[in-house]
This record gives C-alpha cells, sequence and structure tokens, in this order.
DNA sequence: CTGATAATCAAAGACATACTTGATAATGTA
DNA sequence: TACATTATCAAGTATGTCTTTGATTATCAG
C-alpha cells in the first residue's frame, strides 16, 4: 500500500469518528449519555425515535467505540466509553456555537427567552448549599439522578414538578439544575416556580459541568 | 414548530459540525490548516485530490463555519475559524487514538515503527534552544513555517532536507520537528540523519502543540 | 480590451446513509 | 417447556454524499 493510501486510510479512520456524530439523533443520544448510562427503550423516548431505529444508531455509535454496553437481563444499557468522549462532544457544542450562524435562532426558539432568567454560578452554589440556605432541585428524568447527582440535591422530574411544588419549603430559594445549556428542563422548571410564587434560579450549565468542576456529586459507584 | 421538531433541528445543527470532519479528505484539510493559512492549490497538493473535488470539501467547510478565506490577488487562501476548531480536531483525534480499535494498525503503518527513535520533550528542548547546545531543523513544507515556527528554527523542507544536510553543523545535536503526532515528516528527517551518521531526535508532538504550550514562536504576524 | 491564472459551480453517476416494517435472537418467568 | 420481553437484524425505499468532467466567474498583467 501506497504512502498516500495509508495516510488515506488514517484520516478516514478519524473520520469515522466524527461520522458517528454526524447525525442529530446521534448526537441527542450522546448528549443524553453524558448524564450516564441507560438503556435503549429509555433512549428510543429520549430522541423521539422507534426502538429498532435508535438501535441501530447506538450499533453505529458503539462500532466507532463512543459507547460501551452492558446486559442487565434483557436490557441492555449504553454508557460513553470514556470521559474524552465527553470533551468532544463538548469541543463540538462549543465550535458550533461559537461559529454555526443559525444556532443562535435555533437555540432561542428551543431554549427561549433564557436571559430573563437569572443563573446561580456554580460556586455560589456551593457556597450557599454549605450553608443550607437552598434547595437544590434536579429535574432531569430519574434515572439521570440515579446515575449521578449534585450532593444533597432532591430529585423532582420536570414532569412531576407541578404537583409536587408543594412539597417545597416556601421560605427558601430553590435551585434548579439540569443537563447542561443546552437543557430547557431547569428554564422550565424556573418558570413554573416563579408563576407559583416561588424565588426560584437556574444553576448555570448543568451536572455534568459541576461533576467536572469537581464539586460534590453523589453517583450511583458512592452510593452502592 | 413542535418542541420536539425544534430540539432535533438545534442537535441537527450540532451534527451539522460533526458532517463537516466526517470525511477523511476534510480531515486532512483541518490537519494542514492547522498549520497556518494555504491557498487551494497547495491544499489540493496536500491531500492528492483536484483542485475541484478540494474546492468542494473546502466550501462544506467553509459553509459550516470551521474554516475562513481571504483573497490575495488570483489566490483565495483558506485558515481556521478560529483556536476551538483546532481543540475540536484534537478531541477527535484523542477520541480516535483511544477508542478505534484499527486506528493502532493504521497509525503504525503510516507512522513506521517510530519506538525506535527517541523524542526530545519540549520543555527540555526550549532549555537547550536557550543554551544554544542544539540545532533545530523545521521540516515541514515552506508556508507552513513561514505562517509560524519556533523561534530559532531552521526551515528545512523534508524533501529538500538530503541535499542540505552538510550545511547543518557536524558537532551538535539536531531536533526535527513537524506537524504533530500523526506527521510522519520529522520521523524521516530523524532516519535520514542518522544514516548520514547525525545525532538527531525528533520534538515530541509537533509545532501546533509547542505553541499551545506557550513556548516561544516567531509568526507571520510577529515578523511582519 | 484580451488572454492567462485561480477558484468555483453544475451535472451526472456511483455509492452510502436513515428510517420503516416485519422477522429473529437472547434472556427471564411461569 | 412455552411465553413474554427486550434488543437486534434484514430488506426496501428515499435521500444524501463524493468524485469527475467541463463550463463559468473573478482577478491580474499587458
Amino acid at each position: 500500500m501506497s504512502d498516500r493510501q495509508t495516510k488515506d486510510a488514517l484520516f478516514d479512520a478519524f473520520a469515522e469518528v466524527a461520522k458517528a456524530l454526524a447525525n442529530g439523533r446521534r448526537a441527542e443520544l450522546v448528549d443524553v449519555l453524558v448524564q450516564g448510562e441507560r438503556h435503549v427503550e429509555e433512549l428510543a423516548t429520549e430522541i423521539g425515535q422507534s426502538v429498532a431505529n435508535t438501535s441501530f444508531h447506538l450499533r453505529v455509535l458503539a462500532t466507532t467505540g463512543l459507547v460501551t454496553t452492558r446486559r442487565s437481563g434483557t436490557r441492555i444499557y449504553y454508557r460513553l466509553a470514556s470521559e474524552c468522549v465527553i470533551e468532544l462532544w463538548t469541543a463540538l457544542r462549543d465550535v458550533a456555537a461559537a461559529h454555526h450562524d443559525e444556532l443562535d435562532e435555533l437555540a432561542a426558539a428551543y431554549l427561549g427567552d433564557r436571559n430573563r432568567l437569572e443563573q446561580i454560578g456554580r460556586d455560589e452554589l456551593a457556597q450557599r448549599i454549605a450553608t443550607g440556605a437552598v434547595v437544590v432541585v434536579d429535574v432531569r428524568p430519574a434515572p439521570e439522578y440515579r446515575a449521578g447527582h449534585i450532593t444533597s440535591a432532591r430529585s423532582i422530574p420536570i414532569d412531576d414538578l407541578a404537583a409536587n411544588i408543594d412539597s417545597l419549603p416556601a421560605d427558601v430559594e430553590i435551585v434548579a439544575y439540569c443537563r447542561g445549556p443546552y437543557c430547557v428542563y431547569a428554564d422550565e422548571a424556573v418558570r413554573l416556580l416563579q408563576q407559583r410564587g416561588r424565588s426560584a434560579r437556574r444553576l448555570e450549565d448543568g451536572y455534568p459541568e459541576w461533576h467536572r468542576a469537581a464539586l460534590p456529586v453523589t453517583t450511583a459507584d458512592t452510593a452502592s
């Protein structure tokens, strides 16, 4: 094989990794898996696709080495293969945010007018948690909370929030968090809470960024 | 537009960026452009493709916002749109190296047996440069040297090295560097120099990593 | 203006990818 | 063992991507 062919093959291999992320549904899958492992049916629901198609896309991600699987009974759980996949996904989002002009409109259309919502920084929240002057609510789906969450946070998935507002103390500020900057759950939670007369803010970004900043978390590993 | 459709559109936009890198030839283009701006004909030669096809791929990269252009006479120069594209490319390479099993073989086939070649670390080289006990040779193509190089390095493109060995001092160690860990130029240079009885090593990684480590460089900007 | 150079564009064929439907394989439960 | 559940696979269609060829646009030199 010539040098040219070998070099082409090497860069085709690099491109294979990009190809794995070069589909909106697979991108959504990775974005969900950043939160922790999930089984196929859950993932299909998350991305709004058939189980067969979701399985197909997961297989693409697995073949490229971005995700790995483990079986538990009839369920097969998918998870990211390593931390560096999170870094790749983050770098991809950053480039998209910086250069893809349409993205601003799309993000605005999906995220709504986030400017009106006040955010709280990670360090400030960590301090407030230490002094006990705040209630932290994890509004992601329950499996993501179980996989790992901010220490002392309470799990109230966004769909259950309306029915559970009364169980939250009335005299303390509430901080909601979710998957990250491109997730709307915490925004919805803050809007709902404020409508009900509560003092509420969203945490900047989400759980993965908190975890990455080496702030206190409780994970499925530490709990078992 | 429904929430689902809006979310899909947002993640399709993220996937667009991955799509831009999801082709071996475009990956090669980005890898070359990390070294600095180049015009279309040079890039076509670098990736071994027709000018028309290279232009097509560059247009894909430009549309996605990964590269920008400037015209100078009849030439059009392409460059990476920002630093974060380099980070994305690096993250992609890292994931590929960590997870894509075939990659090891491909890299070995293209890079040859690098284990036998001794490398010198960046910090050690920086010290040696300061004390003057080394000759640093940039074996990349001349345009890449002009765009930016290690301060005090001399440009001898790999194709010209054989004819210029005698111009290098005989009693000092030679350090060759090139584009990075997946570039063979410095390896070839070291093999050639050692065959001719010279003491030679390659720098770990390449120019972009040296630049990123904030070690001394001379760029087209600083020179003009 | 004319001719030369550099880059892009347009059309067309070969090939690859995404999603649906229905069938198959693997595990757990009665 | 038979049945239910979960996930994967296979076939088929629609769509998208890559590369080549030849024509077109943009700039510069004379």
